[in-house]
DNA sequence: GCTCAATTCAAACGAGCGTTTGAATTTGGT
DNA sequence: ACCAAATTCAAACGCTCGTTTGAATTGAGC
């Protein structure tokens, strides 16, 4: 078997997407990403249109399957818990693996696909923001109600927020390996564990998740947050 | 009383923390922030030498006051405690307030600052991550401390786990407003109550720190997270 | 082996960038 | 009123950017 030298939209890709990781997108040059694929600057314009459709597309490249992993494999949850409501970890299990699976199974550009994934959810470029919700609005909406069924007790507009958290905590802690230093000296064997570093998390997430609500009606002014001593 | 007019100095930061805010450093110019202060271009490489001075000179307006409170708060709690350890609660608010009181105290561009601080955690410039690092270090070791004495059944590898984790929430819930769109059709006017966003963070935070340590030695190797079907 | 479409290529375009310069102007101390 | 320092200003410098152009090269179908 012989594999094929890749074509010049792989390589395109292949480059844009680790010099996208490093240096952000407005940083990154379509002459840095041609000259470290070996292809002519033109390459790029002719093959994806814009500098901005080139960023889509290496989002698109992974993000498309790895969402739909996600789903597909919470309807198998679904389908294996006999009706009854899934647990919280097993909820979350089913939006971390695909993660995992795309850190550690592709040959290259995996794990940095994740941090570039998580630092366009900050980024403020409209096209960015556009391009992400709708990507992800249809497995935000499938997760929701999985996380409505096995929570029952939670109002539907705390949940919202506490999905947004769990989003936030997830996309934060796949970009900022680098955050680390900030907060602690850790052990950078450990640092680099993507999945211990989501065997860290989902517990602590699912924590979050099931805490009773404090806003629940009837209790609508709970002040222990801006209590003064 | 009259208010002398700003000095062209206050204008550029003015001009450049809302733009940085909205547009990111790379993609806000020189050029942008002096028409928008209505000063001359020249002006802001005399006041601050260059543009990644100005970008530190934005954040440490704000940030050096909000940390500073930040710390006397946490102090005043544990002085009030009579040797007592805090609640998770209780540190988290002194995490929270100063946060608060920035967003909702200074008369003008209080809440971009917040969101422009959220998306600079995000930032793979290493300039900025040397700064924020810098600027956090002292604040974070004294909170790792309060909580290590709140949780003392937490192994501190683990604590510094979820420190991360609740800086990473917290960085990215006030970065990310936008973020909302995607995760739910929340409603608006909640949407940009930041003290009813955080009234709801803070609980869900707590929970997390609180819960059990699902790697606490001989517990090793739970695999519940990866465990298949 | 010719054809025609797809692709690659070197070169250039116009624009915007951060920064520097040196003169003009303002400011504050004496 | 004068001088020296601080500040403002218009203009330019050198550079890089994303994109376009039009010719050269490739490769599959007939």
């Amino acid at each position: 078997m012989v594999i094929d030298p890749p074509d010049t939209k792989s390589k395109i890709l292949d480059a844009a997407e680790e010099l996208f990781m490093e240096h952000g997108f407005e940083a990154t040059s379509l002459r840095l990403i041609t000259t470290a694929a070996a292809v002519n600057l033109a390459a790029a314009n002719y093959h994806f249109g814009s500098k901005e459709e080139l960023f889509q597309a290496v989002l698109t490249r992974r993000l498309d399957p790895m969402n739909l992993d996600r789903m597909q494999l919470l309807s198998a949850y679904e389908a294996a818990s006999a009706g009854r409501p899934l647990t919280c970890e097993k909820i979350l299990a089913a939006m971390f693996i695909p993660a995992l699976k795309l850190a550690r199974n592709h040959e290259r550009g995996g794990k940095n696909f994740l941090r570039l994934l998580g630092r366009a959810y900050a980024d403020p470029a409209p096209f960015i923001r556009e391009f992400l919700s709708t990507q992800y609005r249809e497995m935000i909406a499938r997760f929701r109600a999985a996380f409505s069924r096995a929570l029952p007790n939670i109002p539907r507009e705390e949940l919202s927020w506490r999905l947004h958290f769990v989003m936030g905590a997830l996309s934060f802690t796949l970009a900022g390996a680098d955050m680390l230093k900030i907060v602690s000296q850790m052990n950078p064997q450990e640092a680099t564990n993507d999945e211990l570093l989501l065997k860290r998390l989902a517990p602590f997430l699912a924590a979050g998740l099931r805490s009773p609500s404090t806003l629940s009606p009837g209790d609508e002014d709970v002040h222990y947050l801006l209590q003064e001593s």
